[in-house]
DNA sequence: GTTGAGCGTT
């Protein structure tokens, strides 16, 4: 196999990047290492000018068809920020406005779960890996001085704080969790997804990505499986996403269309709704994308008992693989008169901040369904009780999609004696055995993935399952929040704690203490050791959708 | 002095 280097910049140790068989690098496979990235460059030695790259659909090709890549050292482009064309006339004052607002929308976040020693000082020393740091402070007991455990930090950009609360953070030797506070609407949200209406089936997620990186960095692309004539792409900046709103943009020659991801029956949704008050949501319904984010249904669906008659709202195509599904209903919400999932249950239901009693019966693919997974037991995801009642949790703190972690069979501290409850070697605080999960840990994965809860951990646990960029990218960026991302500064014990065993032991709750007995272990055999070096992570997540 | 889910005396 051939290995291109690469590095950020001109200059910067480069990273060696796999290169396909045909001797091209996928893009993927670039961004995987260099977020946000969209081509390549190097310096050529004779003329000491910098050449481009060629790339097309997601590939870039080696500058010589007989040498390949060379020796040179290539060095990533990146979109320039605001290079659209349209922003330079008209919408520059609205653009200047838009990033303004961005800059208004970093709020403070409340850090939870700080050590007692903890100081103001170390706080913000911490954060300040992830930029500028606003403001750190630790609530105290007034009379005493003592820290009560929290605090509170605010970033200047709105990309740190999105960096910071993707991820967990190791402070002064605890894991700490990092929000919005409840106290923060973050009803202005922006949202950063696009519908991507009249798709063909020959754009692949790598071609929306390549094709939409232009305007600023893409964090996640969903196509719906089967196809559906529509996708999904996240952006990082909102306002990259908004401002692309409406717009026709061609892409392998066919003109899509590109508006808000918010379903169009958002307006009136409120009082269609719950029409079916058993089994609509289903358990296939763990669709790991959410178009609009924060509705998690808030129940009305659970009965679902466990028999295999899927119904699969509104979407048609519904062909799963074996078991019966039937389609219900062809309304729901969509463009172009793709149907979207139905839901003319329980789907969307509340106006806002939903998901008080939910469960993971949301089926925005409607006909997607999940057609895979004959094995698994899927019906674990519709439990009608399944906790989660009004606890907050992520859902409440208007953190746009974010899963419902009850649901999935996650919990979200592990427990040990010896660490304060805190699971060392699971920096997610995920407490999360894929292998003994009552669901697809595919689609886990998928939504943990999409919600940017998880990504480097999975390709510990199943090579097959990987999840992949978006947290990968949040945690791995730039390297310096190792903290966060990789853990074990001391190592673990081979054991139970290593993710990597398949059986039962894993990261699953109520692990001994001793297995998580980090900074005890001795040295070597980190389960959770590192995030990738490579470009695996670069999974599309509609196979398993 | 101990503790470990939470939500900020301004």
């Amino acid at each position: 196999m051939d290995f291109v280097q690469v590095s950020e910049e001109e200059g910067d140790e480069p990273i060696e990047l796999p290169a396909e068989e045909d001797g091209t690098l996928l893009i993927s496979t670039l961004q995987a290492q260099f977020p946000g990235s969209c081509g390549l460059k190097y310096r050529n030695m004779d003329s000491k000018a910098v050449r481009g790259v060629r790339s097309n659909e997601g590939r870039l090709f080696p500058p010589c068809v007989d040498s390949g890549w060379g020796e040179y050292v290539y060095f990533c482009v990146f979109p320039k920020e605001n290079k659209r064309k349209s922003d330079d006339n008209l919408e520059n004052s609205t653009a200047k406005t838009k990033r303004i607002e961005t800059r208004l929308r970093c709020t403070d976040l409340i850090v939870l779960g700080l050590a007692w020693k903890t100081t103001e000082d170390s706080l913000r020393e911490y954060f300040e890996s992830y930029g500028e740091v606003l403001m750190a402070q630790i609530k105290k007991d007034v009379k005493s001085g003592q820290s009560k455990g929290f605090g509170f930090v605010r970033f200047g950009s709105y990309e740190a704080q999105m960096r910071v609360l993707a991820n967990r953070h190791l402070i002064d030797g605890r894991w700490c969790e990092v929000k919005v506070p409840n106290s923060k609407g973050m009803g202005h949200q922006v949202p950063c997804k696009v519908f991507v209406g009249r798709c063909t089936e020959d754009i692949n997620s790598d071609d929306l990505r390549e094709y939409f990186s232009k305007f600023g960095e893409v964090t996640d692309v969903f196509i719906p499986r089967p196809f559906r004539a529509f996708s999904f792409v996240t952006f990082l900046d909102p306002d990259v996403a908004q401002s692309l709103c409406g717009e026709d943009h061609i892409i392998k020659g066919v003109s899509v269309h590109v508006s808000n991801a918010a379903p169009k029956a958002e307006q009136n949704r409120s009082h269609q709704a719950q029409n079916y008050s058993y089994n609509t949501g289903n358990s296939y319904g763990m669709h790991s994308y959410h178009p609009q984010g924060n509705h998690m249904n808030s129940g009305r669906s659970g009965h679902h008992r466990g028999n295999n008659q899927h119904i699969a709202h509104g979407g048609g195509d519904n062909t799963a693989i074996g078991n019966s599904h039937s389609n219900i209903g062809s309304g729901g919400y969509g463009m172009g008169g793709n149907n979207f999932g139905g839901n003319l249950n329980g789907g969307y239901t509340n106006s806002s901040n939903h998901n008080s009693g939910g469960n993971m019966n949301r089926q925005d693919g409607g006909g997607g369904g999940i057609p895979y997974n004959r094995q698994n037991n899927f019906h674990g995801m519709n439990q009608p009780h399944n906790g989660n009642v009004g606890n907050g949790g992520w859902m409440n703190r208007g953190h746009l999609d974010m899963p419902n972690l009850q649901a999935l069979g996650i919990n979200s501290q592990g427990s040990s004696s010896s660490n304060q409850g805190q699971n060392m070697n699971n920096p997610l605080g995920v407490g999360l055995n894929l292998n003994s999960l009552p669901m697809n840990p595919a689609l886990v994965a998928a939504a943990l993935n999409q919600w940017s809860l998880l990504g480097n951990q999975l390709q510990n646990q199943n090579q097959d399952q990987q999840g992949g960029n978006f947290l990968s990218w949040m945690a791995q960026n730039s390297g310096q929040h190792s903290n966060a991302s990789n853990m074990n500064n001391s190592g673990s014990r081979k054991g139970p704690n290593n993710p990597n065993n398949s059986g039962s032991g894993g990261m699953s709750k109520g692990d001994s203490s001793a297995s998580n007995d980090q900074n005890g272990g001795p040295p070597g055999g980190n389960s959770w050791s590192n995030q990738s070096s490579g470009s695996q992570n670069s999974v599309d997540k509609s196979n398993f959708l």
